[in-house]
DNA sequence: CGTGCCTTGTGATTTAGGTCACGGGCGTGA
DNA sequence: TCACGCCCGTGACCTAAATCACAAGGCACG
């Protein structure tokens, strides 16, 4: 598990992508590519010291509340970074778990934390791909206090569409009403209530195997503030 | 307003204490001391190559809605680091205003990128500050999902404490209602209701003046979930 | 020295969302 | 094939918070 290139063209997708080659070989040797089935933890509390590139699936990054309830920070798909952000608080936990079958590629942090020191190449795609992370963060938080559930349950379903391929509206998202709920920090009746609103809209469509995205430009709308 | 030494020992304040002697110099070159009234807005739309360090005073990082309701993300005092975030979103603003009469130091934009691209230092030093601001961003996604008005008045009233100086928790905090209300992202009458309810558990203490801190460790508790 | 204006303070009402309770569909495996 | 588990779907509450409404204190400035 620690081949230079576990998997073909990790070193070409999102993050790693952006870096010179002779940075990707270092950051790739000592990697650990491992293989999280759905539904599984990928880790609590993520440090800038614990990165991983997704190389395939989708991982759902979350903020849980000792109560149980959650809400979602971003679905990171095929070449997001995960970690680099540091545990929020004592009661409230910092988690990713994989949304379908995911490979990560986790990084040595020693050897991350060393590079960076040195190379400012790396720390500075470090700075930037925080700050896009921070940005995230600043819109859930926006969103989550100026938004009623119906709205953020859009965002979700849209957010969920864009991290998997960017192509197929049309194959089912299979989340259930359970799986909104906790995404956008509510519980399962008012995560369906939302849904069945959406579906008289027009917005979405229910079918056994989950739920399809009947009108794209209505759901970004109907994810807008205020819309 | 050029000169490399604004103020007395700004360079020794929190971000840029942290850097070795050359590097502050060369960040202080070009850099911009500015003045700003109580109320005043120091800027919107953050940018990472809009770095200014809060030389004196007090500064409040906000989002606000369309309809004037807004959240506070962080006080930012003497030493502290304000910019590296973009804009949340089109109907979502950043902004910052100085709750007290503040100086600030706007650091040149097009140096600050180019030190920071060249030298690792600067930029690794950017990661931890970035990733800090992060934390803290996921913190307040948590509260104000998970918790209450009277927990996230508490909170709010803490942080305004602690990002002044750390010592005098006596002085009264100038907040008022309408203040508050704005930097938890709730309305005038339910604030003025928490801080009631905190006044009448001893925890704060009302005077024409603004509020005072009674009890520190119960404030403490008050500003945890689920407390 | 009164007229605004901003602030505190609090009742009454409405609404969104959380809680409780239930029924019904569908797949899987004993 | 029947029972159990999991998911959908909704009606009936209840509670927190937003909205509306109004009174009264302080202070600034013509």
């Amino acid at each position: 598990m620690d081949a230079p290139y576990p998997v073909g063209d990790v070193w070409r997708l999102g993050f790693l992508g952006g870096l010179s080659l002779t940075l990707r070989e270092s950051l790739l040797e000592g990697a650990n590519l491992i293989d999280y089935p759905r539904g599984s933890a990928t880790f609590r509390r993520q440090s800038v010291r614990r990165l991983a590139v997704v190389v395939s699936g989708l991982v759902r990054v979350y903020l849980s509340a000792p109560d149980g309830r959650q809400i979602t920070l971003d679905y990171a798909g095929a070449g997001a970074l995960l970690g680099a952000a540091a545990a929020p608080a004592n009661d409230v936990l910092l988690a990713a778990m994989a949304v379908e079958r995911s490979s990560l590629l986790h990084l040595d942090p020693i050897r991350v934390e060393r590079l960076a020191m040195t190379h400012a190449e790396l720390s500075w795609a470090l700075t930037r791909e925080i700050e896009e992370r921070l940005s995230t963060a600043h819109r859930t938080v926006a969103i989550s206090v100026f938004a009623p559930v119906r709205t953020r349950v859009a965002r979700d379903l849209l957010a969920r569409a864009l991290a998997r391929g960017s192509s197929d509206h049309r194959t089912p998202l299979r989340a259930t009403h359970q799986d909104l709920a906790d995404a956008v920090g509510s519980v399962r009746e008012v995560a369906a209530r939302a849904v069945r609103d959406l579906r008289k809209a027009g917005v979405v469509e229910s079918h056994p195997d989950g739920v399809t995205i009947a009108d794209l430009d209505r759901l970004r709308l109907e994810a807008e503030l205020a819309g």
